[in-house]
DNA sequence: TTCTCTACTGTGAACGCTCACAGAAGCATG
DNA sequence: CATGCTTCTGTGAGCGTTCACAGTAGAGAA
């Protein structure tokens, strides 16, 4: 009685139901399937009415089977999950993949990578040819799982610049030194002269780039580097109020400081608050990222915005070019400067 | 030269390679991967060995095909996913949730069905068997991809209590009127009398349950609900802003607002600071989530802790018993108070 | 000894698909 | 009229695994 197309249905129709309802052979139907090469006009009307009709979907694992492809790609975060995972730019990274790769069709399998052992589990799951390429997500230089994938010829995509990894590695990235360089520009301009600067880690390539620019543009503008002004941070908002407050012991004269990360603006942010400084007017505040700390931090922080959309839909396009065949790629994709508060 | 076990594999190596290397059948091999049962210990052992030998990793597409499982799951956002993504509680549930997938070596695939068109692809894949089971976020009234999962009898857990869908649904959820008891009464104990309430939208079960528990203890204490002290919001910032301005008209004697969320308290406390009221000491604040916009809020808001790494883990647990032909079940989650520098 | 029962093992036969190949047209060229 | 070429189609084989079944060996009971 009920025997309509919805329902509880036990068997899905396989490809052999759909020749028998086009009238043509299962290679007929595999080849409509597969880009309709070689498949007359005729042939290939049917075949797509008997898929509507019988509500056929492709069984990607007898596929699979067969050609070796797994037709799925891997997300891989190897970072300390906190950081990236509080970090909401990664969610935008995480959606745009997600849908940059559902727009063609291919899942994506959330993988982290937190203890040795998901590690291990997770470098087997991948070189076993269960995924067909992997996003990564890793600033760690000399990250073995990455560094494994790459020996074993899985095509890979770092989001930004990876260390330690031959050339071979595919990445996309938002051109750091450019950004810094903006920014800097940006403080020079409203004359400002003693610009201090708060970097990120300088063993990942963004803190090593972003400080660069610093000092491009102050050599650019004639100015010598004055190593008082220069302190290192880690990214999070303490080592910005430390780093703050080793600035404003050492060059109390300061009047901007560029900041590598929005966290660690607020903790500049803060440490300036305490030493009576007024932001901008005494002194003025760059930070990068714009993440939501930008807005949130009193006054809104003037900041470099990365294009996170833009890099995940790179990314996706390189890895699938890469997992037809093409050769690894890098992308420097440009910042843009966004104005507020702080300056 | 080289042909040790690192560098280029061609041909992953197959279930015959482990039986021949281990001198058994195809049979016993498969029997020792799926449990062990009626294998003798001689045997197991010499198959353990020769799978460490030779690297082998099960072909999870062959595996499928033939038992009709893909041993993985979908995590499944049909919300308006800016909404979700900017909640850093998400990114804990989504963690969560893998790793407690990873922990049984089922891989999760993310699905986000924004448009309709995702929707229906989404929905297709689902059904035609591509995962075993969904964890399903969504508090759409009403959502069409979980009606259409629910009826073609596919494994399913919500988080939060799904409306509309049929008692045959799972889910898992903070016990929100519990929580919003304990605030009020929080707010009660610090001597406040007049307790204003921001409502979440009153079209989903959070909504209703944390005003449910607000009437709840206010009646307890004998106290009359006063309707004027009501007032609704929908999650927003810029919506906890305006009800607190209609609060402050109808009942300038307010001296307390419990808000249902965080980022609405954060738009309460904008208000009541523009109008000259100072938090504590004129109006305790209290919000509901613990979000990182109740630390970044000043002050500092009290507020109520949902458990999203255990609600993860229990919705993990909830799928594969429900996977393991176990019925759908219901768990409710206990609430944690808070107390910061807002009350 | 013979029988039965249990514990274990090996062997086709699938699962649903793609791929290589063989063949059948249709049509122009020699 | 044969020959070649292009375009299209059907068929068998096989991907790597599990499952059902048949079978073997050893222990215990008759």
């Amino acid at each position: 009685m009920t025997m309509g197309n919805t329902g509880g249905r036990r068997k899905p129709p396989t490809i052999h139901d759909v020749a028998r309802e086009a009238g043509v052979s299962r290679g007929t139907v595999s080849r409509v399937l597969n880009g309709g090469h070689y498949v007359s006009p005729a042939a290939a009307q049917a075949v797509d009415a008997a898929i509507r009709k019988t509500g056929y979907v492709v069984n990607r694992h007898a596929r699979s089977l067969i050609t070796g492809r797994s037709d799925s790609v891997g997300f891989l975060l190897t970072e300390p999950q906190e950081r990236f995972f509080e970090d909401p730019n990664f969610n935008v990274l995480l959606r745009g993949c997600t849908q940059a790769l559902a727009a063609h069709d291919v899942p994506l399998l959330l993988m982290l990578a937190g203890t040795d052992d998901e590690r291990r589990r997770i470098t087997r799951y991948i070189t076993a040819g269960h995924v067909d390429g992997v996003l990564l997500v890793s600033s760690h230089s000399g990250d073995p799982v990455a560094e494994e994938l790459r020996a074993a010829g899985v095509p890979l995509v770092a989001c930004g610049k990876p260390i330690g990894l031959g050339s071979k590695v595919s990445y996309v990235a938002a051109d750091d030194r450019d950004g810094a360089r903006d920014m800097v520009r940006h403080l020079l301009a409203l004359g400002r002269r003693r610009i201090g600067v708060v970097t990120g880690p300088l063993d990942t390539p963004g803190g090593v780039e972003r400080l660069a620019g610093y000092k491009e543009v102050l050599r650019e503008a004639g100015m010598e580097i004055d190593e008082r002004l220069v302190v290192s941070g880690d990214y999070s908002r303490a080592s910005g109020e430390a780093g703050a407050e080793r600035l404003l012991a050492r060059a109390p004269d300061v009047d901007a400081v560029f900041v590598a990360s929005d966290l660690m603006a607020q903790g500049v942010l803060t440490a300036l608050h305490r030493a009576g400084r007024r932001v901008p007017e005494d002194v003025a505040v760059g930070g990068f990222d714009d993440s939501p700390a930008a807005v949130a931090a009193s006054p809104e922080l003037t900041t470099i915005r990365q294009p996170w959309d833009r890099i995940s839909t790179e990314m996706v396009r390189v890895l699938l070019a890469q997992m037809g065949g093409e050769d690894p790629a890098a992308v420097i994709l440009p910042t843009e400067l966004v104005k507020r508060e702080s300056t």
